[in-house]
DNA sequence: GTAATCTGACTACATTTGTAGTATAATACT
DNA sequence: AGTATTATACTACAAATGTAGTCAGATTAC
């Protein structure tokens, strides 16, 4: 709907811890990302404040330590980002990269069925 | 399969002219992007330049006027991106991606048609 | 209550990217 | 051959990004 701000590789990783619960302080934030990066405690703040200041996370301050929390559903910014990402590498032919993805490997047989079930039901609703 | 460094957006759209016809000099590569941008020469070069820097792209120096072209594949780029995007934005959930596409209106009936014959003969090749 | 600690605000700095401009060397026109 | 044009090389500069550090006020621990 709106126009999302852009968001930068890393940032979607703070993203995603929130998406994934919240509100949250920083800290929490901060334990969670460094499960899986090696990010300093300083870097994921300045991330969380720029997200902040592009009003893409909100904060509640008032409490004595702030909890922050998404501005956007996952799903809105998922089809934002990659609608432009299949613009730019696809040239916008999502086809192309969905049979590229579905010719490689990394699906199961039952995503297959999954996906193979989703399609069966798509000419219907139209 | 080696590193394939990184290619940023604009670049990317130089990319794509020079995977749809190669070797090109900056001023085919030029009149190609002018259509569909409205970004100046001297930009269009220095994005050149970047990605000859990069080792993404090669000149033929034996020329009067140099002739760019790609280093990589199209294909093995796209793939590369994709994987990394994925990760980020799916958590490595390809198939949340492809639900999420093939739900959206953006296919045609054809390409719904094909699709499903791709996953029907996907199963067999494991 | 005083010192240690934490939180939030602000600052820092190199790299990458977007977006060109300038200068120089080669080429072409007349 | 002299001049205009062009291609290439180099330089410029702001915004975004990655990656933190410093400082001051609030909070906690003695």
């Amino acid at each position: 709907m709106k126009n999302i701000p852009n968001i930068s590789e890393s940032e979607w990783e703070v993203m995603n811890i929130l998406w994934n619960k919240s509100p949250l302080t920083a800290n929490e934030v901060i334990a969670s990302l460094q499960q899986t990066t090696d990010w300093k405690p300083k870097t994921i703040r300045t991330l969380l404040d720029r997200l902040v200041h592009k009003n893409v996370v909100g904060v509640n301050r008032n409490q004595k330590v702030y909890t922050f929390y998404p501005l956007y559903s996952q799903d809105e910014c998922q089809r934002a980002e990659t609608e432009s990402f299949v613009k730019r590498i696809y040239g916008g032919a999502v086809k192309s990269m969905l049979v590229q993805f579905i010719e490689e490997e990394s699906l199961s047989d039952d995503d297959i069925k999954e996906l193979r079930k989703i399609l069966d039901e798509k000419p219907k609703e139209k």
